[in-house]
DNA sequence: CAGTCGGGAGAACGATCGTTCTCCGGCTGC
DNA sequence: GCAGCCGGAGAACGATCGTTCTCCCGACTG
């Protein structure tokens, strides 16, 4: 086995642990059991759990970004791009290991003792806050409602999770097409 | 020292303990000390420390619904006391320790290794979004919009936690109010 | 006032964790 | 074919954790 896929290896097995147990409940033995690398590798590969665990928010980070990306670049006009993101969620929110959304769960546990993952957790809710600004500035819709749509979608992220039912991703889409709506108030 | 203050103190100790630095990073010596609660009295009120997680819990849950309850009733009307829930949200998150919500916190630790504690978080969040059913019924809105302020609420505890800035729930409490608006496209 | 009992301080214990080391087998280059 | 080395398996190590035990003081009862 060369390097590059016993890293791959690494981040897989360690990913799907930390997101099913926590990363605390796993031990690195767990996670050289379930990736096949020995520990000598893992740890020449990273030097310590806390930079396994940095590594793997890391690759998530591209990953779910990517993969919303593609969900609403598919879409025809910049309002279906805007919802797209709730469509993304349901999906999300059906698959069977779903426990809600890793980067929350790990500012959860280890946010007020780990620095470095606080910091990467804050670079993604920001990366995926400007994804949705960008939707909504190709929208023409004023820039308030990003931030707006990043807590609807936070918001579905944690309530899915406990209540273990996809409906939030349904009802925060609701939401969204009211917001998508033109404003009554003021004329 | 006699054993209700010491039960107190021991859930005052380890309270703020959790919420600071998370369940698990916390030891039962950390408590102690913090507490002034000998181990043996801290083990003979609470068998093990798992028990004492879902006590403080258990509190805490009955303290946040009391809050709500307090800062909705003081208002007049229906609409009124909806909105007053992302007050309390604000007043909250500007606290100088605010660190998101312990339940969402807990759930993401915990969750997924302890069955007691996922069941403790889904009853509380179950119970707030119950008193948004109650506020938003009497307001004569429809029932779903309990669920929708529900998402709100925790997707702004959880984008205030990460970010550290009260604004989400400005941001939150402006989406709220346009839920309160007549719909338009139904008429 | 003497004896008993509850509680405090902290050591002790077994388990587990992150990390490192040892030993050994198999592959590589000459 | 053989010496040298890289990597795997797992033991070892020190730290820490949850939990229990020991020892001792101080207070209450007859």
């Amino acid at each position: 086995m060369d390097q590059a896929t016993a890293e791959e290896r690494l981040l897989d097995a360690a990913d799907t642990l930390f997101y099913e147990r926590g990363v605390q409940a796993v031990g690195m033995d767990a996670i050289r059991q379930a990736s096949g690398v020995s520990l000598k590798r893992a740890y020449q590969l990273f030097p310590s759990k806390e930079h396994l665990v940095e590594a793997v928010l890391r690759r998530r980070d591209r990953a779910v970004l990517a993969g919303l990306q593609a969900y609403t670049s598919a879409r025809a006009t910049p309002a279906a791009r805007i919802l797209a993101v709730f469509d993304y969620l349901d999906d999300w929110f059906r698959q069977p290991d779903f426990r809600g959304c890793a980067f929350i769960n790990s500012y959860a546990e280890l946010g007020g003792v780990s620095e470095g993952v606080a910091a990467l957790v804050r670079g993604h809710k920001r990366a995926f806050t400007a994804h949705l600004a960008a939707l909504v500035a190709a929208a023409g819709e004023p820039p308030a409602l990003a931030d707006q749509l990043a807590i609807l979608a936070n918001g579905a992220m944690v309530t899915a999770a406990v209540t273990g039912s996809p409906e939030p991703a349904r009802q925060a889409a609701d939401v969204a097409r009211r917001l998508l709506e033109p404003a009554q108030g003021v004329t």
